[in-house]
DNA sequence: GCGGATCAC
DNA sequence: TATGGTGATCCGC
């Protein structure tokens, strides 16, 4: 496994959070190794030097500074504060959030073990209980046998490799993991036709309605979905219960049923870490280093109640108390705020090889939005230098934009007065979106359109994410990818959070609905700029038809007013009584001196 | 509206 | 030999 007798690194406070970072963001995710300091020392350790380790090194140590102002603005805070009375006023807003608990609903959270390895075994049996890693620059699932070793999913192959010399690398198979996943998400939408599907492994239902239906126990209900699976797909699932999301979601490996007793769930949540919680990532954690679990959350409280505008109080406590959104509501298409493409290479500096880059991107991206039928109004260009530092700069038109070119002289435009560059990354992305296939069908069922079934095909194909599996690129995928909303939709519970409603579902399961299903009634539409009646049938040329009227400059103008109501049905305003995410804020005065534009000494690569 | 940062999958 | 891609949200300006 790893060599005991290797020299340890030297820990300063500095190199132990760095260390912890180049282990990558999964570490605490799932159970991994015993001798996980180890395996980080030598993660780090063939990591060193290059320029990604460089990289980490200049973020970590930014974070460490931007962590040591909140502290001391904390400590200022708490010279003049009465702590007593602040923890009075703690205490009601206990008093008042245990007031939204509602224990009625049963929520389940299902998960394909290791899907992707899984899967390979299936074909590949030969690989039972060896090592082995899916993916081969960045891996996108490993074996339990290779976790052991501390390989993880999303490790770079030959950090793995060195942790784990007798490693098998499988090439990804797309097609493959697409079809098992078809096969199990139709086995879990009987369970609940309104789950949020996250990724190609990952489901969440509420089967309050199934089980009263069924007259049967929630237990008995989950293990008869899962042996469903087993049976019919030889792969394994692992199940959450409980009544809200969050409690579901944080489950150990097979099947766990957690009481809706208020005391049982303030037990379970004593010890949950709070890197476990929706929202905490790596950075939260350390920003939340003194706090731990979320049990310690309450005796924190009144730090917490005055830092609240960095710490988030109504997020934390509800945390403690082990309170979330119970809403399971598949994903609707007008949420989509954004589309985009982006892709990595090898380093390039030479200004014309970058320009190709960026139109292949463009045609990428053009693609993209006419298959799902999506304009947009502002353009976004993403760069990543070869130092790994990433940069975005923006453009907002008057217009609508679905063309390559538009998109292309954008990024162009937007790219030129940053030169010179070497980058290892380049990307555009659309937002200020306008629904064209909602514009094309308004005040008709989508799903009954003809000839848009051919798109749900195409979002079919791959379900969005990876669970915590990593995704390789694929630009014949790129098409196929859902967004998952972060934005809960009026539920019971008050979700003051935008990321608790994180795992959500897409539209392509809605389009799977009507698959099949009733003739057209209609033969024509209207178009959404000109109202001229298309051919409904031919779905490429009423979107032709859509994008010619959109490249009259007069009629673009025409439609950005009319259409923007019906565009965006989801102008329904999501009552953000709350602050949200309030974990993720900052320092401003870290932030002022934060550097606005790419250094120009590091950026010109001279060979 | 823009740019940086964080997070999830 | 080579550390990913898509999408969302928040903050401070």
């Amino acid at each position: 496994m790893v060599d005991a007798n290797a020299k340890p690194l030297e820990q300063s406070q500095d190199t132990a959070s760095l260390v912890k970072r180049l282990a990558g963001p999964s570490v605490t995710k799932a159970g991994l190794a015993k001798d996980q300091t180890e395996i980080n020392r030598i993660i780090a350790e063939v990591s060193k030097g290059s320029k990604f380790y460089e990289n980490e090194k200049r973020k970590d140590k930014e974070l460490t500074e931007r962590i040591a102002k909140i502290l001391r603005i904390k400590d200022e805070v708490l010279k003049e504060a009465d702590i007593r009375r602040v923890e009075a006023d703690a205490d009601r807003l206990f008093v008042d959030l245990e007031a939204e608990r509602d224990l009625t609903q049963i929520i389940v959270h299902v998960d394909m073990d290791a899907f992707y390895a899984n899967v390979e075994l299936l074909r590949s049996p030969e690989l039972e209980g060896k090592p082995f890693g899916v993916g081969k620059g960045v891996l996108s699932t490993a074996s339990y046998e290779a976790r052991k070793y501390g390989v993880r999913s999303g490790m770079a192959g030959f950090v793995a490799k060195k942790l784990c010399p007798e490693l098998i690398l499988m090439p990804i198979d797309f097609q493959k993991y697409s079809e098992m996943s078809k096969k199990v998400m139709a086995i879990f939408k009987q369970y609940d036709p309104n789950m949020i599907v996250a990724g190609c492994d990952e489901v969440m239902h509420s089967i309050t309605k199934y089980c009263n239906e069924h007259n049967m126990a929630p237990d008995e209900c989950v293990q008869r979905m899962r042996e469903q699976v087993k049976v019919e797909t030889r792969l394994t699932v692992s199940a959450g219960i409980a009544h809200n999301k969050m409690l579901a979601k944080n489950k150990p490996n097979g099947q766990f049923h957690l009481s809706s007793e208020r005391e049982a769930v303030v037990a379970f949540m004593r010890d949950l870490p709070i890197r476990k919680l929706p929202g905490v990532g790596r950075v939260n954690e350390r920003l939340l280093e003194s706090i731990g679990s979320c049990g310690d959350i309450y005796e924190h409280r009144a730090v917490i109640w005055l830092m609240d505008h960095y710490f988030g109080k109504t997020f934390l406590f509800k945390a403690h108390l082990g309170i979330a959104s119970n809403v399971v509501q598949p994903y609707q298409r007008e949420e989509r705020k954004s589309i985009g493409a982006e892709r990595t290479f090898n380093p390039i500096d030479d200004q014309n090889k970058i320009l190709e880059k960026l139109e292949e991107v463009s045609i990428e991206l053009e693609n993209d939005m006419r298959e799902n039928g999506w304009a947009g109004k502002t353009v976004t260009l993403k760069y990543k230098l070869d130092t790994y530092q990433v940069f975005t700069r923006a453009k907002s038109f008057n217009r609508w934009i679905t063309r390559k070119d538009d998109m292309f002289n954008t990024g162009k435009e937007l790219l030129k007065p940053e030169f010179p560059l070497c980058l290892r990354l380049i990307g555009l992305r659309v937002t200020k979106l306008n629904d064209l296939h909602a514009s094309a069908n308004q005040g008709i069922k989508r799903d009954a359109m003809p000839g848009f079934h051919e798109h749900a095909a195409e979002m079919d194909e791959w379900p969005p994410g990876e669970g915590d599996e990593y995704l390789e690129g694929d630009e014949e995928n790129s098409a196929s990818r859902v967004p998952k909303p972060t934005s809960s939709r009026n539920p019971p519970i008050i979700s003051t959070r935008p990321m608790d409603s994180r795992i959500d579902a897409e539209a392509h399961m809605r389009l799977q609905d009507s698959e099949d299903e009733d003739e057209p009634a209609l033969r024509t539409q209207p178009c959404p700029v000109c109202a001229r009646e298309i051919d409904a049938a031919d779905n490429l040329a009423l979107n032709a038809h859509i994008d010619f009227c959109l490249s009259k400059d007069a009629i673009k103008q025409a439609t950005a007013a009319s259409s923007s109501d019906v565009a965006t049905p989801s102008n329904k305003k999501k009552g953000k009584g709350n602050k949200g995410n309030a974990l993720t804020r900052t320092l401003s005065d870290w932030k002022k001196k934060e550097e606005k534009r790419p250094d120009r000494t590091r950026r010109g690569k001279k060979k």
